[in-house]
DNA sequence: CGGGTGCTTGACTCGCGTCAACCAGGGTGG
DNA sequence: CCACCCTGGTTGACGCGAGTCAAGCACCCG
């Protein structure tokens, strides 16, 4: 049975070497810690269960949220650089990962050159998403970016096999907000008129995509900004 | 005499081996793709010279700038993932690149650990600094977008052996609004807010940063907003 | 000289942040 | 068990920062 840390694509042999150097499992309960900014780096975390949000500080005192994380991603990758922690993570829940020193990492590597190829994809794919997040940040607008980002939560836990179109939001509305870049009140309020325009249905932090063409249209800025805007749709009511 | 393309760290036996590695060197000229989101990617570009900007489709037809490169600095690891570029690459300027297979690459790894960590502090460094942008896009105004910017962009001259007071800057206003999540007439006001209020003396694209003290501070979000915000200052005055 | 490109400046609009009140659920202690 | 508070979320009113539209300017090139 194959370890949920470590790429599909090694072979058993690989793969049992590989199990030696997971030095060893760490539970991490709800806002627990995992490494924190300007901590020495040098462990990459495999997330085998629970989720993660990492954060930055921003230099006067605020926080800016860079990304969440769930089950099978990686972590602690940010200290490649310097060596040290470049952001904080913390479990939203209770959760494990497991501890892969990067020192062994590189010791196996000449062995298995499956394994490094597999690494640069990861450090690939991350690179990738924070551009993809540039985007957003740079020049969507608040409905757009909580359609593309319940979108992308959603294809992300389909990757993993739960549905995209059903699923339960793990972070508070600040930590969205915060991830978008928006207020918790912007939040809130984009949720409400998803909801109003039955794009979505929404209980407390549970919520299902029900229109997932028309967040998709919206996200890719078809829209005409606003379809026909129900905030102005409810004055015209009343 | 030491390449500019490779890390300061080897041992001159690795160099001699590297040179080898280096396929070519290729001229860019100025407004020349060196290679498109899309393309099969493979190769990883160290800049000898010049200047590059990076942008990314943005699914409606929109470009988002993701990035300037200078001289020193590498280009192309947006492939690693996928294998495909998830950026396209323009030359501001007439540039020189070498160009480095990334097989060839892994390859001389594992007879070569140093350039492997070499390598993945580069893409480590890449990673940080995209979360550095995301921080400003995510939560800064555009005056302490523009200050932040401005300010890196000295720094890393500074790193290269230039001035980080005065420079050219190499990408015009609507490259900078681009890349900074804002318009170019945004860009244009604030550069002349930052004029007036004499942080800095600009000539067409030549830039002097003549009071980097407050742009800091600015950056840093300690002033209050606007210091005693000029436009209004200029409306007392007439 | 004309035309084009890159930049500046102004007037107006509007999305989102800010401030603030209010509400619902959940845990605690009397 | 109810009263209490406290946290997280919703909703409203208002103002400001930045986008948009548009006119005008400086420079470069043919």
């Amino acid at each position: 049975m194959r370890s949920p840390c470590l790429p599909d694509s090694l072979s058993a042999d690989d793969l049992a070497r590989i199990e030696q150097l997971v030095a060893r499992r760490r539970r991490v309960l709800r806002e627990d810690v995992l490494y924190r900014m300007g901590d020495r780096g040098g462990t990459l975390y495999a997330i085998r269960l629970g989720h993660f949000k990492s954060l930055q500080a921003d230099r006067r005192g605020g926080q800016h949220l860079t990304g969440f994380q769930m089950a099978g991603e990686l972590l602690g990758m940010d200290a490649l650089g310097t060596g040290l922690h470049g952001s904080t993570a913390v479990a939203l829940e209770d959760s494990e990962v497991c501890e892969i020193p990067y020192a062994r990492l590189l010791e196996l590597m000449p062995r298995m050159p499956g394994l490094l190829a597999h690494f640069h994809q990861m450090l690939g794919r991350e690179i990738l998403r924070e551009q993809a997040v540039m985007i957003f940040l740079g020049n969507m607008r608040a409905d757009q970016r909580l359609a593309s980002f319940l979108l992308d939560l959603g294809e992300r836990y389909a990757m993993r096999g739960y549905s995209a179109r059903s699923f339960l939001l793990r972070m508070s509305r600040d930590d969205i907000a915060g991830y978008l870049g928006l207020t918790l009140e912007c939040i809130s309020r984009q949720l409400a008129r998803f909801r109003r325009n039955g794009w979505i249905r929404l209980d407390k932090r549970a919520i299902e995509l029900t229109d997932r063409d028309a967040l998709l249209a919206l996200a890719a800025g078809l829209q005409p900004a606003l379809p026909i805007d129900s905030d102005s749709a409810r004055a015209h009511a009343a």
